[in-house]
DNA sequence: TGCGAATGGAACCGATCGGTACCGTTTGAT
DNA sequence: ATCAAACGGTACCGATCGGTTCCATTCGCA
């Protein structure tokens, strides 16, 4: 067994956390819906500040594997990070970056949970900068940065219009800087 | 005497939901710190609901108002609206969009404050697409969206970064589209 | 000056928040 | 079959949530 009530909690909290926001979903809540007992929660993890940080440690990984995997299955040029953006739209549960909301709902930069956030955007940036790098780009870092501006403008604009478009317009804007 | 207490509460209310996010900002707080009564509350207030949607629609107003008067100040081209965002991000307070975060923080498409922020971006998109038509552009209203998704990519980014770069970044790319 | 409207303060409500302690049961390796 | 570790369930705790009601006071206008 080990600890499998962990994992039903990382997984539960994951989805309502991302789904309706980290304030908005109650322990009580997380433990209906994993399943898990009260006890079991806190022999696992601290309090919820803990189990938010360990969420949002776990979707970093997830998220980069993810972005890294669908950019090489997409031709692996710098270009592909906003296919790849496109693709996440079209999900029916997309909800935006969950590291973007957390740095909007925890408004403390000192918290874990905005550090962690911090910290996701900046190895994103780096991967991206790698791409631009591999295809030989002049000024990789500034231009990795820029490509971030235009995929969390895409996503914050997906979350608004509730369509693919925006990674289209983002894609056009950033291929005119290669 | 009128609605003195109203007004209080609005302010009060902006400057909390701006702060610390709508969710975090209990109405035990508002009531505290505008030194309104609990009762006075609820007679102008139908609820906390309420009164977001209210705080909403008056920032809506106001942060248009304000847009236009330093876009004006700024010399009144479409790339303005870069600079004033500048400025933006400049201020002590500055803590990302106030749309955006709502959107972020109120899941629900449905609900008003959700629905509010969503007026409020088609509004400043048709004010950019004015401001483009002026300027003479080709396909004003493509552009303009793609001036929004700029400047969300410039807010979120500054936000992150709390840094005015962004603004600078988002201007350079906006002026290849010109 | 007087009067009615608007006010601030406080007591209270049920619900829920995050968190603690204790219970009996299930589980998986030996 | 045994046994300790991990488990789910429940009863609590104080604090706070949004919301309702009542009352004494302050205020502006006639």
């Amino acid at each position: 067994m080990a600890t499998r009530a962990r994992q039903r909690l990382l997984d539960t909290a994951e989805e309502l956390f991302y789904a309706e926001g980290v304030r908005a979903v109650g322990l009580e809540r997380i433990l209906a819906e994993s399943g898990a007992g009260r006890a079991s929660f806190y022999r696992h993890f601290e309090g919820k500040n803990d189990l938010v940080a360990a969420v949002l440690r776990r979707r970093d990984e997830a998220w980069r594997a993810w972005l890294d995997e669908r950019v090489t299955a997409l031709g692996g040029g710098p270009l592909a990070v906003f296919d790849a953006l496109a693709e996440r739209f079209a999900r029916a549960d997309f909800r935006g970056c969950a590291f973007i909301n957390t740095m909007v709902e925890s408004a403390d930069p000192e918290s874990a949970a905005h550090k962690i956030a911090d910290e996701h955007k900046k190895r994103v940036t780096g991967y991206v900068a790698g791409l631009l790098r591999n295809d030989g780009a002049a000024d990789p870092e500034g231009t990795a940065a820029r490509f971030v501006l235009l995929m969390d403008g895409a996503i914050v604009t997906a979350l608004r219009e509730r369509t693919t478009e925006a990674a289209a317009r983002a894609k056009e804007l950033a291929s005119a800087l290669l």
